[in-house]
DNA sequence: ATTCATTCGTTCAAGCATGAACATAATAGT
DNA sequence: ACTATTATGTTCATGCTTGAACGAATGAAT
């Protein structure tokens, strides 16, 4: 039994897979660097646009939609909140939970750093028709739920 | 002007490029877990698969292929020449560079590694025809080409 | 009512990645 | 030969992310 037949570097699925991988890592670093300017790193904006879409957040969602680790979320937003971009309200049925609002400077500097994203990102998926740049979307998103139970 | 008439939530390409992003972080973090048995982070396992390929790299193109610092790699390497798994060995020539291989526990703890990364993978894009995989492929290669250079 | 378990947020130490500043080696221009 | 420029790798301070341990608040079970 030879290993070597089997090598990923063969095989289709894991060559594509790797283009995925370095595309996103690019993308990522490219944003970090068009969204300095505003002091603000893709990090941020990904809390800022989970804010703007769904008001009054608990910490705890925030976590899940970001994919990251609760206490992420704690050493994140105490420098947002210092900005003024957002504030950190207790509930007052569940005294455990601290809702989360955008204030209006926080609402203008996501649209200023929306600009920026959305120009990067249409940079890059302006190579693809709207047909296959919805297939992309479409098997990515099947991913996510596969992988999302494991 | 109403800024809102264009928020990119309501963008194909936007909300698509959120889905391979999403994807990509889902299946990094997977990666990572599963990995933990053989005392492996998915950077070192980059590591291994490019000195793999490319007997002989320096630090230098190492970094480059890895799209990362060369800091970052003066970092990483050490704690796998502790285990054994590489060798880093001073070009005769060129008295700066050092040329970086492969041990066989190197190689030998890179065909474990692979085997969890190539299983992860192809339950990923199992859901995926062939011909759907390659497309992904093909447009991912065209985003990284069009962002390396910007 | 009183445990017991669960949930939310925080703290803390550890590991990674980054970029700037540096030292050494090679190369080019004169 | 001599200087200036470039290339390689390292060091260091900084910041981000994580996971484990914790305290407080809630809910469930008897």
């Amino acid at each position: 039994m030879n290993i070597k037949q089997e090598l990923p570097w063969d095989n289709p699925r894991f060559r594509n897979w790797v283009a995925v991988a370095r595309a996103c890592h690019v993308l990522e670093r490219t944003l970090a660097v068009k969204l300095a300017p505003l002091d603000l790193k893709p990090a941020q904006l990904d809390v800022l646009m989970n804010l703007y879409r769904h008001p009054g957040m608990s910490q705890h969602d925030l976590a899940r939609k970001l994919l990251v680790g609760r206490s992420n979320i704690t050493m994140l937003l105490p420098q947002l909140e210092a900005r003024g971009l957002l504030r950190r309200e207790g509930d007052e049925k569940d005294k455990r939970v601290l809702r989360l609002n955008l204030t209006e400077a926080g609402e203008a500097l996501l649209m200023k750093a929306l600009k920026v994203h959305m120009a990067l990102i249409e940079k890059a998926m302006s190579q693809s028709t709207p047909e296959q740049c919805d297939l992309i979307g479409e098997q990515m998103r099947k991913i996510y739920d596969v992988l999302k139970e494991a």
